[in-house]
RNA sequence: GCUGGAGUGGUGGAAUGGUAUACACGUUCGACUCAAAAUCGAAUGCCGCAAGGCUUGAGGGUUCGAGUCCCUCCUCCAGCACCA
């Protein structure tokens, strides 16, 4: 019978000691230990922890014991990603106070994260609502603006008709519609602020290389980022009043080696020289209405490349084409984009099929420039080159310059909306934008405001605001009304994290050098081009102006992916799924929950349905390591002491590689096999200390009984002697001409003729080969033999 | 369409080119029990009474030997996409 297992006696008890004995805290750095970065990114305080909360910060919990039983200085720090437009709604509909809603939330939820038993950090917290957090961010963003890496510009932008403010391109889904309500998305034209983050697009790309972060991220940053090499070269054009204005047309083209089978040209419908040549175009009326007709459709009716080509031929618009002075046609078409390289292509029907089908609407002709074999043609003196040669070439010949181009836009951070950090400028009376100076931040969020939603931003409502502007700056002098988008704030808050009593600095350069870079970064799928990328930018940037120590923020990075609802569903209220964690917590305990989230399957990537079932099968093994000591004896079987050997091995292997689920199996298989031969003192605490990483509350109260007065997460990480893991004897396949047709038992270093002659006394075996000719035989000791017979 | 990844039992999944299906769930049978739950023991890829044969999305190939490497194709997931 087993022995009385209550997991709430002592998972309470145990998180209480560690609390208080501060166990996990960091501390100051230690030189006589290697530090380990591990980050989790920091939680939004809905006031709930969910299931995925667990996955994200439990399973790499892991990791975390594991490298700190190890023997190095991790740090594993928690915080509160806390402005955003959930605490906005909640105010809205309950007529509470943002701050209040979010802090109760944060002192609950701290509560709840601390019930998961993780090695948290926690003196190295913050929150991004603290005014002592959001004055660096502030600060920062005015350094930003003095160098011109912030900016404020007119421009096209998506507005959410539901949240009322502008969002980032980040932040509109493929099918365009907003990330966080899921409404369509509109666009408008209205001035925006802005960071310069196309400034940093080849250093974002190039940074990736040093970077050890799985491949799949890095080539979804670097397609997000988009950039293809091309060249730009000028048309000049001519009209009919004036064969010989001094206007060319700039386009943008990764093909100038077939510059001579450009047969006409093609703007947006949104490109400024439409408007220019007003005069000049004969048939003004139809050019005003195809454009007015495309400034109507939203992005996901021009983004349809299925649909057939439409446009409007400039009538009495020419260009020339610089490689041999023809004069082809200019059209205006909506497949052309206003935002991606200079808004107008030189058309290629022959080497483009986007053209070609425009070329085929519209009867325009088709000139084959290359050859199969990726040679010119048809283009004069360049006939016979490569066509990576004449890219080169051509390009010198028109004057064309070689660039690059981006699909990345500048990332706009302005919000019109009240939860968020308020962005640090004033207006003089004349207009102009100024920074607001050092000594009076944090520019604090004003309380006198009505959140209600109008379009308008909701601090314009505060009379405190604008009467503290005109005090400091005097008299006509206006206040920023809008806030910042929060993927600013989460942008350094690393960086925090390790010197967060810090009144002087963001960061000291000390604390940077100590404990910076991330080692290790833990999250979300979702965040690889949003977070990851907004968060590398900012540390770049702040890397130029000689701010930061380091230009890379994470240098290892792993995606874990969803849990689901057992019905293998996205958990959500409106299906019923959803698994609340804190239930599972007081049915099964934290360990067991913890354990189960590890087992599912690997922890990089996949997503995995919850099945209750499961979690039995994990609660029963802890019940069994809860009852081992009864199996505990003095004989030492060394079987056993070879299986705890591997075992020490892969465990460590695995955890180092985040598979933790075939880690547990592993120990289950260590576990299955001891209960049948028993296991010594020594073995039983090794395997104690083996499995503290998953099982820290368990681990610690059997240590504990096991009459140790430390903590079994300050005692040492069990290390594998090979010498001992060796096995005396192994069982290895036997193939018949390479089909598999039994094993043989043997020593793992027998010769070849030893274990032929197990063949020969194994009775099947040798009745298979009797009687023919041996032509070969493959033999790998300790894994097959291979007996090829030609017959 | 492009890029990256994945297709293995009833389920989640395991396998440095070397005994495919570890571990766990589930199911079946048995023990314990008045009974049930819990627990313990046994069985469990598929076809077949058996001998035996077949099996890692499909088809080829390389190899003594392929889930793993190569080629063609299919399906699914993720990112990008009228991006010039």
């Amino acid at each position: 019978m087993h022995k009385r297992f209550d997991h709430k006696e002592f998972e309470g008890k145990w998180q209480k000691e560690w609390k208080e004995t501060g166990l996990y805290d960091a501390g100051t750095r230690d030189q006589n230990k290697d530090k380990e970065y591990v980050l989790v990114e920091l939680p939004y305080p809905s006031g709930n922890l969910h299931i995925g909360h667990w996955y994200a910060f439990a399973v790499p919990d892991i990791y975390v014991r594991f490298r700190r039983m190890q023997g190095k200085q991790v740090v594993y720090p928690m915080g509160f990603d806390a402005f955003g437009l959930p605490a906005e709604n909640a105010a809205i509909k309950r007529s509470i106070n943002p701050r209040e809603w979010t802090e109760s939330n944060i002192e609950y939820m701290r509560t709840q994260l601390e019930s998961m038993g993780n090695a948290f950090s926690w003196d190295k917290t913050t929150s991004t609502i603290d005014p002592a957090y959001y004055k660096w961010t502030q600060w920062m963003f005015g350094e930003f603006f003095k160098n011109d890496i912030a900016y404020r510009g007119e421009g096209v932008v998506n507005w959410c008709p539901h949240d009322h403010t502008v969002i980032a391109n980040e932040q509109v889904l493929a099918d365009g519609t907003c990330e966080r309500c899921g409404t369509a998305i509109e666009k408008r034209e209205m001035p925006q602020w802005k960071l310069r983050i196309t400034n940093y697009a080849d250093k974002l790309i190039d940074g990736l290389d040093g970077l050890d972060w799985p491949e799949h991220i890095k080539e979804a940053q670097r397609q997000w980022i988009g950039r293809s090499k091309g060249a730009e070269i000028d048309f000049k054009i001519t009209t009919p009043q004036n064969t010989n204005v001094n206007i060319s047309i700039k386009v943008f083209t990764t093909r100038p080696d077939t510059l001579f089978g450009v047969t006409y040209l093609v703007l947006a419908p949104e490109h400024s020289l439409v408007a220019e040549l007003q005069t000049q175009i004969k048939n003004w009326d139809d050019v005003a209405a195809y454009v007015q007709a495309a400034k109507q459709k939203d992005d996901i009716e021009r983004g349809d490349n299925t649909k057939e080509k439409t446009g409007v031929k400039l009538e009495g618009i020419t260009a020339i084409n610089p490689a041999n002075g023809e004069e082809i046609p200019v059209y205006i078409a909506d497949y052309v984009l206003g935002g991606y390289g200079t808004g107008a292509i030189m058309a290629v029907p022959a080497h483009d099929e986007r053209d070609a089908a425009f070329a085929d609407k519209f009867n325009l002709p088709v000139v084959s420039v290359i050859t199969e074999t990726a040679v010119l043609k048809n283009s004069a003196e360049f006939d016979g080159m490569s066509s990576e040669e004449a890219k080169i070439a051509i390009t010198q010949k028109v004057g064309g310059q070689m660039t690059n181009t981006y699909r990345l836009r500048d990332w706009s951070i302005g919000r019109q909306r009240y939860w968020g950090v308020p962005i640090p400028i004033v207006y003089d009376p004349e207009g102009k934008a100024h920074v607001i100076p050092k000594e009076h931040l944090p520019w604090t969020l004003p309380e006198d405001v009505d959140f209600t939603p109008t379009g308008e931003p909701p601090l314009a409502k505060s009379v405190e605001l604008k009467e503290r502007t005109e005090r400091i700056f005097g008299a006509g002098w206006t206040p920023e009304l809008e806030t910042m988008d929060t993927f600013v704030d989460s942008a350094w808050y690393f960086m925090r994290y390790m010197d967060n009593q810090n009144a002087e600095t963001f960061a000291s350069l000390e604390s940077q050098k100590e404990w910076l870079p991330v080692d290790m970064y833990f999250g979300g799928a979702e965040h690889t081009t949003m977070h990851l990328l907004y968060s590398r930018f900012w540390q770049k940037a702040l890397h130029t102006l000689g701010l930061v120590v380091h230009d890379e923020p994470y240098l290892r990075r792993a995606n874990h992916g969803m849990i689901l609802g057992p019905d293998g569903n996205k958990m959500s209220k409106s299906k019923g799924n959803v698994v609340d964690p804190d239930e599972q917590v007081k049915l099964v305990g934290a360990d067991t929950v913890k354990m189960y989230l590890a087992f599912m399957g690997p922890y990089e990537n996949s997503s995995y349905p919850w099945d209750p079932g499961g979690v039995t099968g994990l609660r029963r093994f802890l019940e069994r390591v809860n009852g081992l000591d009864s199996h505990i004896t003095d004989s030492k079987p060394t079987e056993t002491t070879s299986l705890l050997h591997k075992t020490i091995k892969k465990v460590s292997d695995d955890i180092a590689e985040f598979k933790f689920n075939t880690a547990i199996s592993a120990m289950m298989i260590l576990m299955n096999h001891v209960e049948k031969s028993g296991l010594t003192h020594d073995s039983y605490l090794t395997f104690l200390r083996l499995l503290a990483p998953f099982a820290p509350h368990l681990t610690e109260e059997l240590w504990h009984q096991a009459g140790n007065k430390t903590s079994i997460h300050s005692a040492d990480f069990p290390i594998s002697n090979p010498e001992l893991a060796k096995d005396d004897s192994v069982t290895i396949g036997i193939q018949i001409n390479g089909k598999m047709r039994g094993t043989i038992t043997i020593s793992p270093t027998a010769s070849e003729s030893d274990a032929m002659s197990a063949v020969a006394s194994t009775p099947e075996l040798a009745e298979r080969i009797s009687g023919a000719e041996i032509k070969k035989i493959i033999y790998v000791p300790g894994r097959i033999l291979n007996i090829i017979s030609g017959i």
